[in-house]
DNA sequence: CGATAATTTCAGAAAGAACTGAAACAAGAA
DNA sequence: TTCTTGTTTCAGTTCTTTCTGAAATTATCG
């Protein structure tokens, strides 16, 4: 698999970006490769166009596939496995959003709501539990926020988007509407 | 500055989230620290409750200045300065988001719209291409839709956010809108 | 069933990130 | 100015993560 300097600007880049993305430094460089490359790719190839160790390519599967993000081909007549990226660009954000949601809020929810759960014993913990109601409410709201954009179909997600700016007018327009026909919504 | 065992908890447990909110350990546990406690700590303070380097600690304040999360506060008399959290949560919780935004999303943007400003120069460039402009286009939406968010007030983020679910329907509503007053809409 | 072709695992090496502590520096107070 | 009290810096150390490569494992073919 040879690389233009372009398509290897981006895999590096994308090299560079991995920890930053919640995986490691190889394993953006593959899903990178994957990503722009209109075959599908073999261990080997992914280990030779990267200069990794073949080890290393393999791990990198492990944890890509753990993260959903890459499908496994056959082709006729060849024992190699093939891998690609699964499903649409959207599907990809949509797979990231939920692990990292999965590692950086689920915990912290979890910990705060036992936390909160036993009546504070003394006052300096009582002013400690206000605050750490005030960021379970926060983290909750954005993880039901977020399974809320993730059950959204993606043409209506794609319409939500485009809408952009329109947000504060539709909020306005609800507005309008709600104070007409009286207090019955959420 | 002593601690339940309780606010210990959170702490160390922000501690070990930390890195994946974007910092490190230590980091972690200063702001987590500085969170819940109802006065403002000093350098010193910090350092000792949480048992790390007082040159950690200055290291520490330093990058949470950077991030816009801290005040600095001074007691008359005192030439010591104290660190206290600067801002709601809200604030917290926007300041976070865009300084992610600015390490994770912004290169790799810029790095794809200068990519995609040339001709591809072979058949495998152009597929190339193809996936980046996806890869773009998704990640401009991202960044307009938070800085949409971002400029959104306090209160009226806070209804979009409880409106949850109900964002579907109001999707709906418009639909019909639309509909009824002819295409005049974005 | 071997023999062959591929993948996975994992101990140790290498690279990278975070932390310490002592020295340098800064800012009043006397 | 000099002394005192506090903050910052940074070279060296420690800790963590990532990567390699050889050995173990699994799968397929004849």
């Amino acid at each position: 698999m040879e690389l233009t300097e372009k398509m290897e600007a981006f895999v590096m880049h994308c090299g560079e970006m991995g920890s930053r993305w919640g995986f490691n430094r190889t394993i953006g460089q593959m899903y990178a490769l994957l990503l722009i490359s209109e075959e599908p790719l073999s261990a080997n190839e992914l280990s030779q166009t990267l200069h990794i160790s073949r080890g290393n390519v393999s791990m990198g599967i492990k944890e890509l596939n753990s993260w959903q993000l890459i499908a496994t081909k056959h082709k006729p007549g060849d024992r190699k496995e093939y891998y690609q990226p699964a499903g649409s660009i959207w599907q990809m954000a949509n797979r990231v959003f939920e692990q990292r949601r999965k590692r950086e809020i689920d915990p912290t929810l979890s910990l705060l709501r036992d936390s909160l759960l036993d009546e504070p014993s003394n006052q300096g913990e009582a002013y400690a539990q206000t605050r750490m109601l005030e960021i379970h409410d926060l983290l909750e709201m954005i993880t039901e926020w977020a399974s809320e954009l993730q059950r959204l179909s993606p043409e209506k997600l794609s319409t939500l988007m485009r809408l952009g700016a329109g947000v504060t007018k539709m909020l306005d327009l609800r507005d309008k509407l709600t104070l007409k026909s009286g207090k019955d919504n959420a």
